[in-house]
RNA sequence: CGGGGUGUCGUAUACCGGUAGUACGCAUGCUUUGGGAGCAUGUAGACUGGGUUCAAUUCCCAGCACCCCGACCA
């Protein structure tokens, strides 16, 4: 991508609205712009982080099984009747109308809606077990969104639900969720403490919270603020019953599935993920999610000689692959390039430039490291 | 939902009961290029409604929006 296309802008302050870290500096660096409270749209280069975050969690729940699929947003409040939430749940529910009156819900969650596919397509005792997943919007009226990312009205969420023919076989689910869900964070280099939490509004037997250190979270950890970044429950048959998901046993008897679900925020991700790693210039993004892996820059002046040498470098590694930001912007000086990296983040700055070409080479600097090297630019392929 | 606060160019802000200013951005030109460049010329703004007043962006009231604290929270 060449920066002087990237749609979006860099800004020196951040929105005086902005108080969280993340929040400042996503606004800053052109990833987000809010829209209202709680509703924030992602650019171009947010949205890559988007995508990589759901990559990284796709990754690891498909190497326990997990299958991909999607279900609406919108649903019809008689599921939700069936398992009382409708009537337990306050307003936090968005509840609205269908021409004709057909009373509708915006999906805060999709227990129910998960259910009743398993209802009708979980039969026989080969079914089970069964790990369904999906990358979904969910639609919460929050009484006060706040932090930025950290707590939206609509946000974009992993949800995995879960079907198991014993306890035992649903403890092995659980705990195979459990892992999944930590090499997820370890991915991301967050730190994320299990602990056993309160399942709430939706029920079961017990649940775990992924939790995260931060001044800026609105949980408690051991007395001091955390952000949750995960939370998994132990539903039972609390759906699996007034849904009928029943499935036919080796003794040909008929036996309610356990079900288990596994949530996780991936706008909240993205905020935990600043807060974790940033400096005072910018954010210092994680490989995993980075939007590009390499940030090229060239300072060419009225070099075209540098300029060339940038351009083929940038075409280089878009032929092997890499994900590449170049600077290529004429009217910017090396101090706002160099600001402008530092604030993006992205883990790897290459600089070229006519000091560089002298020496036949490209001066590297990792993102979270204070010192540069010069490589020759006939190694720039192994490097990366 | 309770409490508090704030609404001024795209962004951050200043001042003010009587012509709304600055910086950044953006545009054009010239100069410039290793840590947010210089000069010049442009561009663009008072949340909405009502009240007080000769006159309201400014004071008062209401609404709306946003932020913060709390309650709630999958």
């Amino acid at each position: 991508m060449k920066q002087s296309k990237l749609f979006g802008q860099t800004l020196r302050e951040a929105p005086k609205d902005a108080e969280a870290i993340s929040h400042i500096y996503l606004a800053r660096g052109g990833f987000v712009r809010q829209l209202s409270s709680g509703l924030f749209s992602f650019l171009p280069l947010g949205f890559r982080v988007l995508k990589n975050i759901e990559k990284v969690i796709r990754e690891e729940l498909y190497k326990i099984g997990a299958q991909e699929m999607v279900m609406p947003v919108i649903h019809p409040a008689e599921i939700w009747k069936k398992t009382g939430r409708y009537h337990e749940i306050g307003e936090e529910l968005w509840r609205l109308k269908a021409q004709g009156g057909q009373e509708l819900v915006l999906s805060m969650t999709h227990e129910e809606a998960m259910a009743e596919i398993a209802y009708r397509y979980i039969q026989k005792y080969n079914d089970l077990p069964l790990l369904l997943n999906q990358f979904q919007i969910k639609l919460r009226n929050e009484a006060r969104p706040r932090g930025g990312l950290l707590r939206l009205r609509e946000f974009i969420m992993q949800d995995a639900y879960s079907f198991d023919r014993s306890e035992a076989e649903f403890d092995k689910t659980y705990k195979k969720v459990f892992k999944a869900y930590q090499s997820i964070f370890k991915r991301l280099n967050l730190k994320a403490i299990p602990v056993k939490a309160d399942s709430g509004i939706m029920g079961g037997n017990e649940s775990h919270e992924f939790m995260m250190p931060a001044e800026i979270g609105e949980d408690k950890l051991n007395g001091k603020n955390a952000i949750e970044l995960g939370h998994t429950f132990k539903l039972g048959l609390k759906y699996s019953k007034p849904f009928n998901i029943y499935f036919t046993a080796k003794n040909g008897k008929k036996e309610l599935a356990i079900m288990g679900s596994y949530g996780i925020g991936l706008d909240r991700l993205m905020a935990a993920a600043v807060e974790a790693h940033h400096d005072d210039k910018g954010i210092i993004w994680p490989e995993a999610i980075a939007p590009f892996q390499v940030h090229l820059i060239e300072l060419s002046a009225k070099d075209v000689t540098v300029k060339k040498q940038a351009e083929n470098i940038y075409k280089k590694m878009i032929a092997e692959g890499i994900e590449v930001l170049y600077d290529d912007r004429n009217d910017k000086t090396a101090g706002e390039k160099f600001t402008d990296a530092d604030l993006i983040g992205i883990p790897l700055r290459m600089v070229i430039s006519p000091k560089t070409l002298e020496k036949n080479s490209v001066e590297i600097k990792q993102r979270n490291k204070e010192t540069a090297k010069l490589i020759k630019i006939s190694d720039v392929g192994k490097i990366i």
